[in-house]
DNA sequence: ATACTTTTTGCAACCGGTTGCGGTATACGA
DNA sequence: TCGTATACCGCAACCGGTTGCAAAAAGTAT
């Protein structure tokens, strides 16, 4: 079995309290006896078992991140960023991924509140009462989504779509169509809004469509059909998908129409023609997440609302119209 | 504060025991009381607490899967999938993110023992001897590099270099090049193992490399240089890269050099033009992967090597040679 | 040397569960 | 009717730590 408080305790011949203060109350104990202890406790290979001083503490050091889709490109970086940060804290962090299923996020959320001090709701699919119900349980941070009174971290895409909208006005286009996502997402009506209120251009709402790949092939017939000259995607994935149903009915990007997307994935930087793209700072959203909820763990604080700016990546997608 | 055992058993008038007993041990309690007590519990919203229960069971319901880099396409599929399959068996599972630094990973493994029953290692970075002692304090099972006597899953590349090599060698390529990884990596000895068995063509092997975009796009130059009429790249982010340093070059894929990679990562499907590559089966290496560390943790059996196949995937970066 | 602080340590209860053991009540066979 | 097996339940110790309180030790002032 696995080396106890009380077999250090034992080896150094003192009470297994003085051991435990060596490790956590450092100041309560003789430097002469903490070193030894220490000493003791390196050499017989003693870990604290976390979960053990869980139990007193009420500190688990554990949070969870729990998110739609962890295959989504979106993400990754997030994640990755995210349990950087939680590590760099002493935190460790449950994955989960929810399948787009709220049922399983409410359940993932219940079995996991009392091994963790905090969760990272990313882009949650759970109602707005729901969430101010589990949130009795367990502190929250909502990523991607605005839920009244709670701690959120944004990413203020309608920025980056002013921008967007922008560049394509300079490139001579006047009419725009937008390909909209899922109908109950946050970011989607932030676009929306943020198009509608331009001046610059007429523009085309044309959805709500699965943000994939395959939902951008299936929205070609309507980009074409709506007669505009650029097009703005829900996310990449959305925008890859539009530009390979154009090329397959031999509409040149950026010749004929432009395309931008948003989230500068991966697979966007290596497309072809390189994707023009609004970037969201997903990293630095994982990154402050993870610091909102430690502070909030900590301080009970309601915590406030932090947005993020996102800004305009052109790379070769978009292009002056000829028409 | 959250509602425990105790609770539950004053509101149904049992002793805690008999609350216990209700959840985890059916047949030992009065099929009357046992609903009684489920009931109370339901509506009180009481819920187990699975760190306290571990302390005396020695079964945390966690595991830990970790890995070099989340950010790398080819792994959150295999995350996913790890999780879901988890999730069917009434796991949790931290997932932590060594930026391929051992130092980092064995530290990670070290504090996360406690808290699971066992851990997947991804493309470890550690030294064999370092697992070896490791293991005695937690199950492993190992993906994606061969431990002695260690529960391992592996795909088999192999097969994937000699189907491609034999493609390759019908669209009349006698001129290979293999653009390998990084020196330590597992995957890249057996590519080259596998190639140099084959008959069919003459190969030069290139590298060590990086395994990213950019490695690919450094070997360019050495891929020129050979004289070779087809690559076979370490993984799909280095076909990618490699890609785009011929197309600077005015080379065409697959006009004048057909390419392939490994992976079969989404960026790869989406690239212009789209690669052919070996398919990993990272999805149901996640899932077999859980499966087994889960055996090894209730059976303290050795565990086997379990070889996945892969299979290549002809797409468009691929052709005749007319050289 | 004495009284009073301050520092260091031990004791024991507690966190939220589980489980071996023993006690009761009921059922069953003789 | 009695003895005994069986089903159900409570008691209390335990898992691996933490922490309030008090005792012991060491230091200080008088």
């Amino acid at each position: 079995m696995a080396v106890t408080i009380r077999d250090v305790a034992e080896a150094s011949g003192v009470h297994v309290s003085t051991v435990s203060r060596a490790f956590s109350a450092p100041h309560l104990v003789n430097p002469a006896t903490r070193t030894r202890v220490l000493a003791i406790a390196e050499d017989l290979g003693y870990r604290p078992n976390r979960a053990a001083r869980a139990l007193t503490t009420g500190r688990t050091h554990n949070i969870g991140l729990i998110v739609a889709d962890i295959a989504n490109p979106f993400f990754p970086p997030l994640i990755k960023a995210a349990q950087a940060q939680a590590r760099l804290r002493d935190y460790h962090v449950f994955v989960a991924d929810t399948d787009e299923d709220p049922q399983v996020e409410e359940e993932l959320i219940q079995t996991l509140t009392k091994q963790v001090d905090g969760v990272l709701l990313c882009s949650p699919r759970l109602t707005n009462r729901t969430i101010e119900r589990l949130r009795e349980e367990v502190p929250f941070v909502v990523v991607n989504r605005r839920v009244k009174g709670m701690p959120t971290v944004l990413m203020d895409v309608g920025r980056g779509v002013r921008l967007a909208v922008e560049h394509l006005a300079g490139l001579g286009h006047r009419r725009l169509a937008l390909v909209t996502g899922p109908s109950g997402s946050w970011t989607s009506k932030e676009m929306q809004a943020a198009a509608a209120a331009m001046g610059e251009a007429d523009v085309a709402f044309l959805g709500p469509n699965p943000p994939t790949e395959l939902g951008g092939l299936a929205a070609v017939t309507d980009v074409i059909a709506s007669g505009a000259t650029a097009v703005l995607a829900y996310n990449d994935l959305v925008a890859i998908g539009l530009m390979e149903g154009l090329a397959e009915r031999g509409i040149d990007v950026p010749g004929d129409i432009s395309v931008i997307g948003v989230d500068d994935i991966v697979p966007g930087r290596l497309s072809r023609p390189k994707l023009t793209t609004i970037a969201m700072p997903t990293a630095a959203a994982g990154r402050i997440a993870v610091d909102m909820l430690l502070q909030s763990v900590d301080s009970d604080s309601t915590g406030g609302v932090t947005v993020l700016e996102t800004s305009l990546i052109v790379r070769e997608s978009t292009g002056e119209t000829h028409s």
